[in-house]
DNA sequence: ATGGTAGAGCATCTA
């Protein structure tokens, strides 16, 4: 079994000592994070490595920057798009062979608002996923894309859709940007389990008490493609981790795979 | 009316 897990601890700085007590507790072979906020020199790979995972991060400094730690091997390193185009201003796409699986691990540009440049360079972002894909990865191969999607993919993963109305997150392009990942064989692994399940989030604004009210968005995703999807044996969102003393704003994803 | 909180870094920008 491999025990995957996907974070955005928004900012490892700030965070650092909780992701280490999170790894005791939960113990997955692969985490992935965003908004780990450091540059590369930044980055505690001897921490990491001290609980016995080898690591890979891609930032730049003040914001984004996405790490990789695992206990399962650690290869093929990618930092950011491998599509031949301009490389991205933003440290949010890192790539590696993580033991069987190929994984992406990515922090989606937020959007800020429908009519903003930063929209457009979201759906962009999006788009540029394919050509990578298609450089990275082979037809058959277990493939994981995991991470802060800043999409949530239906109004049953929005807390109060009429209250997102004309907003990010939940506009048509970003939900057609994610439907054509799933056109192209990936699966949610979260919704695909729990095709009913409501009221499960994995981000909380830090404001209005909206973690102890309930109101949240599903955004945080692992999509899979078959080989790997076909191995889940279990999958939750933790929001344990979102309790308590200096939270992120967002909960780990958990997915576990049967052994190939 | 455009809040409220958190992080980076020290004025605001980002989320």
């Amino acid at each position: 079994m491999t025990r995957f897990a996907t974070w955005n601890v928004n900012s490892l700085n700030a965070r650092q000592e909780r992701v280490e007590q999170w790894l005791a507790d939960v113990s997955p072979d692969i985490l992935v994070m965003q908004e780990t906020k450091l540059s590369d020199d930044a980055f505690p790979a001897l921490a990491f490595g001290a609980l016995g995972y080898e690591t890979a991060h891609h930032g730049e400094g003040r914001w984004n920057g996405v790490g990789i730690l695992s206990r399962v091997g650690l290869t093929d390193v990618v930092h950011g798009f491998a599509d031949g185009g301009d490389p991205d201003s933003d440290a949010r796409l890192i790539t590696a062979r993580c033991g069987d699986l190929t994984v992406l691990d990515v922090y989606v540009p937020n959007g800020r608002a429908l009519d903003a440049d930063h929209y457009q360079y979201k759906l962009r972002w999006l788009e540029r996923l394919h050509a990578h894909l298609d450089a990275v990865t082979a037809p058959g191969d277990a493939v994981l894309i995991a991470g802060d999607f800043n999409i949530a993919p239906t109004d049953a993963d929005v807390y109060d859709p009429k209250a997102f109305e004309g907003q990010t997150h939940v506009s048509a392009p970003e939900r057609q940007a994610l439907g054509a990942l799933i056109d192209r064989g990936f699966v949610d692994v979260f919704r695909t389990r729990y095709p009913d399940t409501p009221r499960v989030y994995s981000w909380w604004d830090y404001r209005r008490g909206d973690f102890h009210q309930g109101r949240g968005l599903r955004i945080d995703l692992v999509l899979a493609t078959a080989p790997a999807a076909s191995r889940v044996e279990w999958c939750v969102i933790d929001r344990n981790a979102r309790k308590g003393q200096s939270p992120s704003d967002h909960a780990p994803v958990v997915v576990d795979f049967a052994a190939a």
